[in-house]
DNA sequence: TTCAGATATATCGAAACTCGATATATCAAA
DNA sequence: TTTGATATATCGAGTTTCGATATATCTGAA
């Protein structure tokens, strides 16, 4: 189990928001379903991360009130907090992946570079 | 020019140090020039990471006195600090590596998955 | 000779990030 | 009725970040 650095996070919760508005409970099994498990966004790693998000602009949220079957119509009930990627989070997904590239090409080149990598005496 | 997380930049100084010793300017040096000028790794990054390293038990470390030629061999002159990786160190590398490859085999997953990647559209 | 730029190591500190623990409350099913 | 899943959110101690700063030596050109 890898626990995610923010830069991941926010890239991967962009990613999920990509394919659709959601809400911080289902990104979260969501992004745990996706990558089989080896990924987890925690609580404490999620909201503020979405919090940060909607501040930055990347994303615009909206309330949705889940009465249960038959609940009293005035009752509060559950509230779910809907995310949706904002054109600027749409932009900031396609720098971000163009970004993650670059990195992961660098690195590689270092990697490959690496005596008892893998590449040269596997 | 995209500056190293800590961790990226772990990976990187142990993947220079596996290639033979080196001292912290002549890293930073190398990183630069291995990166082609994209990585960059600031004193206020490398010294405090050297140190964490060391600690750790990854690198071991020595100091060279660089003497200027005819300079008086009793004045302090240039100090050098060598590190060197150690059994630990490219164990630890090995580990790193790994767990790169899989992180980014991961998010690859979410990134092919994400619509306006440049895989579905491009 | 003098001065700028490269070499070389290192800390400071404000801000941001991490992440397990904690808090609160509803819903569904046994 | 009570356990586990759903759902959002903060706290806080510890860690990381990174531009700015400090110190000192060496090299080469004007």
């Amino acid at each position: 189990m890898l626990t995610l650095k923010q830069d991941h996070s926010q890239l991967v919760v962009l990613s999920v928001l990509a394919s659709g508005p959601s809400y911080g409970y289902a990104i979260s099994k969501d992004i745990a379903a996706r990558s089989d498990g080896h990924f987890k966004l925690t609580p404490s790693g999620m909201y503020p991360l979405l919090t940060k998000l909607e501040k930055l602009g990347l994303v615009t949220t909206s309330w949705e009130e889940v009465k249960a079957e038959g609940a009293d119509p005035d009752s509060s009930g559950r509230r779910r907090k809907w995310y949706t990627l904002s054109a600027k989070g749409h932009k900031q997904l396609a720098r971000h992946i163009e970004q993650h590239r670059q990195v992961q090409s660098i690195l590689d080149g270092f990697v490959s570079q690496t005596p008892d990598s893998g590449f040269a005496s596997a």
